[in-house]
RNA sequence: CGGAGCGUAGCUCAGCCUGGUAGAGCACUUGGUUUGGGACCAAGACGUCGCAGGUUCAAAUCCUGUCGCUCCGACCA
């Protein structure tokens, strides 16, 4: 490609819309331009780099054995409601009526979709495995979108979804996309790691997240650097002792605590009740419903894991009104010892189990109570781990610290059960003659976020430096002065003429721009291998290669190939690690 | 949905407080000088100042409304 008759727009300075670095050198390096909040138009070269991922993406699937299909993004809202998630997902669905006024949706996934083929087309266990895959456009009515294509309105992805004769197949399934993803990720030069992820309520007990560390990151995932234990904070666990008992001494008294209604304020003079003698009650309103949570002082409570211990589809936490009513008092006085109306669950967390001689609300504005003891005190429906893990903590397994570093989720992986199986009826007959409904795994990989989280892990000062194997042209033929019958432009034509025919992808800057523009665009736009011509190495009889972000050396012009040529071969076999 | 900020040339922004002929840099066009790390000189083109209403002799500027964008929040009482 002549870089004239491209479309390449570098720009030197920021667009204002931008606030990571990913998401500036994507517009910087015109890869990518708004149409409007979360919605992009990939521009040539973004294009040619998702393409790219899009290949390996395929490859690797083929490998694994999915078979590639192509679902509607628009599907009718009854299937939605066949599967309950027309209600329970009804945040993130976009919405659309044809003339007719019917309803439809923007698939935000298709677990429904292929699960319906799954019903018309598999009838034996003879044809199973199957594992089909598609790379599409998904529509999510986002709570906000941001960070360019990292969260975006409409975004493209790679969902998989397997399905199979029993668990221990749908594990063999599972397996083998967890591997494939690892793969992928190499491939695109991502540093990238498993961990385990939250399975919602959906339940299922084998889900991963792939991801790739960066500060910018949705995510925080706690891990052991001891035994490798790596997990979603939403989902993460510790070895951290249980709060411990004390002499249960005189029976419960309550004290007045006029104005304090915070953990911090009740653990200061007079009052001096650390916050881990202290017991937090939370109202949450789960599926209508109000709960209380019962976490330690000084633990926080990680909602993810009370969705999923509660089997609740949405909870949010009470209002100060909701909070008044359903136990007689407001905010910074609630407690579960007395007062607790019969059928409100009490959810305690395991860190509390034994605690005696804690301090607790009383239900009574104004008041606490104190020497209060789980156990003795207080009705706990059921005992849950519920707080969120911090780092310095001991691992559960091998008792090192945990650490936690945020990250950009690229993907994930998910035992699904027979979930959608048994509503969309995807039922099977086995070989003893019953009809069961197939075990699915779904597998999903953020196409256009890992493009993004590429530049984000792989970039400098001067711009992007993508991995060969994503990278939009291998090779930016530099000639410095262009005038068609010089000797540094008729060179120029050569190589790229040569290396062309040799199935390598080349930009030439036929630019009439000085030397300075061309080196920085080049580098701005991260083409991993630049040959630079100019008059005064010609004239040493010397042509310039300089891999992008490594140091320039300098071949003579009949050399210039091979050289090229020898380069790519060892760059695109490197590991990443 | 709540809070904050911003909408002025293709981009980055000034001007607004204190109303009075629409600005700069970059980018673009033409000519010239340059030519190994985002050149220089000269000339030029580019604006319904987000939109609507109001106040005023006069509104980019003040007021009201509205739309859009960005950021923070929407667990921890």
């Amino acid at each position: 490609m002549r870089w004239t008759q491209a479309l390449i727009p570098t720009l030197k300075e920021t667009p204002a819309e931008a606030e990571i670095l990913s998401h500036k050198l994507l517009l910087r390096a015109g890869l990518i331009r708004k149409l409007t909040g979360g919605l992009y138009t990939f521009l040539p070269l973004g294009l040619r780099v998702l393409r790219k991922i899009e290949q390996i993406v395929r490859e690797e699937m083929d490998r694994a054995g999915a078979l590639e299909v192509l679902m509607p993004a628009l599907q009718p809202s009854e299937i939605w409601q066949q599967s309950g998630r027309y209600e329970t997902a009804a945040e993130v669905l976009f919405k659309v009526r044809d003339r007719a006024k019917k309803e439809w949706v923007l698939g935000p996934t298709h677990e429904e979709v292929i699960t319906l083929l799954a019903a018309g087309e598999i009838s034996s266990y003879r044809q199973l495995p199957k594992n089909f895959y598609q790379i599409q456009m998904k529509f999510r009515d986002e709570i906000r979108p941001r960070f360019g294509l990292m969260r975006a309105k409409e975004f493209i992805m790679k969902d998989a979804y397997s399905f199979d004769v029993s668990d221990e197949a749908a594990m063999a399934s599972y397996r083998k996309m967890y591997d494939a993803y690892t793969r992928i990720f190499n491939r695109c030069g991502l540093k990238n790691f498993p961990v385990e992820a939250d399975t919602g309520v959906i339940g299922g007990s084998h889900s991963h997240e792939f991801m790739v560390p960066a500060e910018t990151g949705e995510n925080e995932v706690v891990f052991c650097e001891g035994c490798g234990y790596a997990a979603n904070i939403e989902k993460a666990t510790s070895g951290i002792p249980a709060t411990a008992a004390r002499e249960i001494g005189a029976a419960i008294e309550k004290f007045a605590t006029p104005g304090v209604a915070t953990i911090e304020a009740l653990s200061k003079a007079p009052y001096s009740v650390p916050a881990n003698r202290q017991i937090k009650t939370l109202v949450y309103i789960a599926d209508s419903k109000p709960v209380l949570i019962l976490v330690r002082g000084d633990d926080q409570l990680n909602e993810t894991k009370l969705m999923a211990r509660a089997g609740a589809t949405a909870a949010r936490p009470a209002t100060p009104e909701e909070c008044a009513a359903a136990l007689g008092a407001k905010p910074g006085s609630l407690g579960a010892v007395v007062n607790v109306p019969a059928g409100v669950k009490v959810f305690a967390d395991e860190r509390l189990r034994g605690a005696t001689d804690m301090t607790t609300g009383a239900n009574e504005d104004g008041f606490h109570l104190k020497s209060v003891s789980m156990e003795r005190d207080i009705k706990v429906t059921n005992w849950f781990d519920l707080r969120t893990v911090s780092a310095g903590e001991p691992c559960a397994k091998c008792a090192k610290p945990l650490k936690i570093r945020r990250a950009i989720e690229v993907g994930h992986v998910f035992k699904l059960g027979t979930k959608y199986s048994e509503k969309m009826g995807a039922l099977f007959v086995d070989a003893d003659g019953q009809r069961k409904p197939c075990v699915m795994g779904c597998y999903g990989i953020g196409v256009t976020r890992t493009l993004q989280a590429v530049i984000e892990q792989s970039n400098d000062k001067d711009g992007i430096l993508w991995p060969l194997s994503v990278a939009p042209y291998a090779v930016c033929i530099t000639p410095l002065g262009v005038a068609a019958d010089s000797a540094v432009m008729q060179l120029a034509e050569k190589i790229y003429s040569e290396l062309t025919a040799l199935g390598v992808e080349v930009l030439l800057d036929d630019r009439d721009e000085r030397p300075g523009v061309k080196f920085k665009d080049s580098e701005l736009i991260g083409i991993p291998l630049r040959v630079g011509i100019g008059e005064k190495s010609l004239a040493k009889g010397e042509v310039e290669i300089k891999p992008r972000g490594g140091a320039l050396s300098a071949v003579k012009p009949d050399e210039a190939v091979a050289k090229v040529m020898e380069l790519l071969k060892a760059g695109s076999t490197v590991s990443p690690t």
